[in-house]
DNA sequence: ACAAAATTTTAGACTAATCTAAAAATATAT
DNA sequence: ATATATTTTTAGATTAGTCTAAAATTTTGT
């Protein structure tokens, strides 16, 4: 519609290079871990390693990795943009639960008009988190920033606000749905077991809660301001 | 998501011979149609025929045009249900014109997952037909029953609803947009020239309307009840 | 520091969807 | 009714994205 120059794949791999690259702090991507999350093999990955740095969208030497140039990550955003604007909209207005909603959003991210990604947007009232606490790029590709800590760091006593995840699996996030952890919910931490520490907690001032190291460590939180 | 076996080409082809069909009353479609349609040559149809043949689709016999098959059926009803609920959302929800909507609603009709397709109908409050009065099939595929007459058989004096278009092209739609044509509006004939067959109308018993001859074959109307 | 292990790239092949050019079948027109 | 025109199919290529197997490069462990 806007844009006939870039395929779906390449969109994909796009994506995944930002996604990895920020959860790497920055650092080169590599290719045996874009064959991981492109559900495709090494070989593959080189080949379209090859041709995204010949359309100038990577910075790539061979065996050393890859990151986004300039071009590439204002795709990589829009394409993450309307995900998470998706996602928003599937769960806002058609009721879904947060575990159901990556893979629909998975299709709806390809969908190529300005005009429908602005409407979108306005329709949903400019949102800036997704449901799972992920920030969403605006229409220039300016994330808001965020300053979220993992419920791992925190220390005895203090109060947080439940910001995000760190994982998306349908099963952490049914978990959380079982544990009544929603985004925006208050949590102390009582106690940190010496013996495998596991987390106690008190939710929204009200009720005690054990949560395993593995779910503190991808549950992301903001000191409480009150 | 629902449906690895059939590819969005496969889809495509298969919604096209069903409103082809559709278009010329149940009779055979040809490959140079389906060329046309599809913005491809001859050539590369046939090579598709045998494929949706192959796959039991289609009914095909080579030189003879082709017509679905229960099975192909199903899934270009599906497809057009979900073209369909798309453009009213995009209407209804979004304020999109109709004559917007095509290009987007030709993406997302390939979004694959019954529950989306589901909840939207819900939200939509089930519409049983499209921005352009074209009916949308039902979950099972059954078509809402329409019996619409073109304006260019209406006779003189008679009072009609505007019911829907038989062209969707946006300069269609937008001239009519700019005689204040709109779904639902009420039109009475009162003169039809000997010289071209233009048409002299009455718009909601208010406004006098001149169309062309062109315009009221392309106008699906229904004789008033009141 | 260098052998072994791991990772990455290249080579060659496959599939889906398309194309052009040529051959085959059908339709049409005097 | 038969030659001509039109339509459709086949043959042979092309492109995007993928694969396996083998070669090249980098990393790791002692």
């Amino acid at each position: 519609m806007d844009n006939q120059l870039i395929s779906f794949t390449e969109e994909n791999y796009l994506k995944i290079i930002y996604l990895l690259t920020e959860r790497h702090n920055g650092n080169e991507v590599s290719t045996n871990q874009l064959a991981e999350h492109t559900q495709t093999k090494a070989a593959s990955v080189s080949d379209m390693l090859r041709k995204l740095a010949e359309k100038s969208y990577i910075n790539y030497r061979k065996y050393q990795g890859v990151r986004l140039t300039e071009a590439g990550e204002q795709i990589a955003l829009g394409v993450i943009r309307k995900h998470r604007l998706w996602e928003v909209f599937l769960v806002e207005k058609l009721g879904f639960g947060w575990d159901e909603i990556h893979d629909i959003a998975e299709q709806l991210e390809h969908i190529d008009s300005k005009e429908l990604t602005k409407r979108l947007d306005d329709f949903l009232g400019n949102p800036q988190f997704d449901p799972h606490g992920d920030p969403i790029p605006d229409s220039k590709g300016k994330m808001p920033s965020v300053s979220y800590q993992k419920l791992s760091e925190i220390s005895l006593n203090q109060s947080v606000v439940m910001m995000g995840v760190s994982v998306h699996s349908p099963a952490f996030l049914q978990h959380l749905d079982k544990q009544q952890i929603t985004l925006g919910c208050d949590l102390k931490v009582l106690e940190i077991s010496d013996f495998d520490k596991s987390y106690d907690l008190l939710l929204n001032d009200e009720i005690r809660l054990f949560v395993s190291n593995e779910v503190a460590r991808n549950l992301l939180v903001q000191i409480s301001s009150t």
